[in-house]
DNA sequence: GATAAAACAGAATAAATATTCCATTTATGG
DNA sequence: CCATAAATGGAATATTTATTCTGTTTTATC
């Protein structure tokens, strides 16, 4: 009947749990993953709801509970109800407990950025330029082949962009630099680039897409301005401001508009594909 | 008996409780004043103990909430418990929906993906290990080397980490897999490896993280679950849960824990440096 | 201070929920 | 491939918990 130690704490429940889940058969394993997911659903809920959750039987979610330690569901589900008061309080509370720690603490620190994350998603939301992002997606969905260019920071919004058109099945390169070859060789006219760069801005980007232009490439543009200096290359301007912590931003908007704009490519070139 | 209207959030039990608690009998009085104080606790507790709080019998207790406007205790309760298990959308059905109606448009999708970074950053705030994210950085901040590594969803976090570091002059580097070399040999003992993975976890990532442990690396994980594969190297998880959209997801509180760790790393190894 | 109405406590009952048990299936070692 | 053990599903049972009911007490009204 497992160990005789029932944990008292979350912190020993998560690390007990880490520590068993391995060699666990299967539908125990379920619940496991179940339960490491959905935490905080174990004080407010009855077996029955979470080994649905789980796709197990109850009676498998009982077996569960004894291999944690405790005698069944209810011992269980009493540790998670006499540690749930502090979780409740709504964002705004937890995050000014986040930052009551200390100036530049780290749990600071990350209070500020998903503060201003949260902000930029939100500021995202109402300045984007809607007719831009269709026509974007248009654009995009027929292009034969796409070239995704960004370095230093805006080279993670780029990577993530590739990242979604190979799982889509989308024939998109990621033009990272390696080996310093001159990427212009392989950009056709017809294809379309997608250049991300924020200031200041970076020459390589900038020089690619002017370049794509000149060949009669159409440039999908992600940057912090309207007025930036793609604007020479006639690039459909997608800008985001994104909220800086000091010197650095968490690039949420950026990577959520990157996103969206690959997955409607995605969808619309299914559009496409299928019937009309 | 009561209005017919039960209040179906917070807001509106706050407002009737306050509402009519004026005009209650003297036991029932006793129960609004409990239960303003210990809002918290309706979620997770029985009849029989809020009654024993409330200094009321059971029965009415009963009252109590009949007066509130719900038909008893569980319909009561049920409110409760539903506020706060925050629900997350189901997205792939309401991908599913917003196709259904022809709706599947950059903005609705952009939308989708906002929300979901939203809610992802909001959780996150609420379910972060401090303990854990404030020894990482001690950890790191100490490190002579970091090694950053992460495939395909985890590489633009990777990416990201490595630009940060680099930026704050700390010596780092990015396994990106190019060339297929064996980035083992560049690990010696005492550097840190910060490894960043999702279901599926990619086997390089795991391997790596797992030589580190071997050779006395100290390893940092970034993960979607506690109990992933990265168990047996000892690391410190600080593990995060994003909310997908269909099959893909923002990265939004991901990206934003990961800058706050390199941000803090930084602050950290100022203060070593100049003070103390 | 008498009377009616409302409020109450406590026990009895009903419903929901956890838990156990056992037959059946699936994995494991020889 | 067989024998044995482990794991599982589903239903039966036990327990907890909500809810209702009734006699009694308090409170308000005249």
């Amino acid at each position: 009947m497992s160990d005789q130690t029932a944990p008292v704490s979350l912190e020993e429940f998560n690390h007990r749990l880490a520590e068993i889940s391995e060699t666990m058969p299967k539908r125990l394993r379920q619940c496991a993953e179940f339960v490491a997911q959905n935490t905080d659903r174990i004080a407010v809920s009855t077996v029955a709801e979470l080994s649905i959750g789980a796709g197990v039987q109850p009676s498998a979610f009982m077996r569960f509970c004894q291999l944690m330690g405790f005698s069944g569901f209810s011992e269980m589900q009493k540790m998670f109800r006499e540690t749930y008061a502090q979780k409740w309080p709504d964002y705004a509370t937890r995050l000014d407990n986040l930052r009551a720690t200390g100036d530049d603490s780290p749990s600071a620190l990350l209070a500020e950025f998903v503060e201003a994350g949260r902000l930029s998603l939100e500021n995202l939301a109402s300045t984007v330029d809607l007719k831009t992002l269709e026509k974007a997606v248009d654009v995009l969905a027929a292009a034969p082949m796409i070239h995704v260019v960004g370095f230093r920071r805006a080279f993670p919004v780029a990577s993530y962009l590739s990242y979604a058109f190979e799982k889509m099945d989308i024939a998109a390169v990621l033009h990272d630099g390696v080996g310093n070859l001159n990427p212009r060789n392989a950009i056709r006219t017809g294809d379309v680039v997608i250049a991300i760069t924020f200031a200041p801005y970076s020459q390589e980007t900038i020089d690619l897409a002017a370049y794509a232009h000149d060949i009669g490439s159409q440039v999908v543009a992600i940057s912090d301005a309207l007025s930036g200096p793609m604007r020479k290359t006639d690039a459909l301007m997608l800008s985001v401001s994104e909220v800086d912590v000091g010197a650095f931003r968490a690039l949420s908007a950026t990577i959520s508009l990157a996103i969206a704009l690959a997955v409607s490519v995605g969808a619309k070139r299914d559009k496409l594909a299928h019937g009309k």
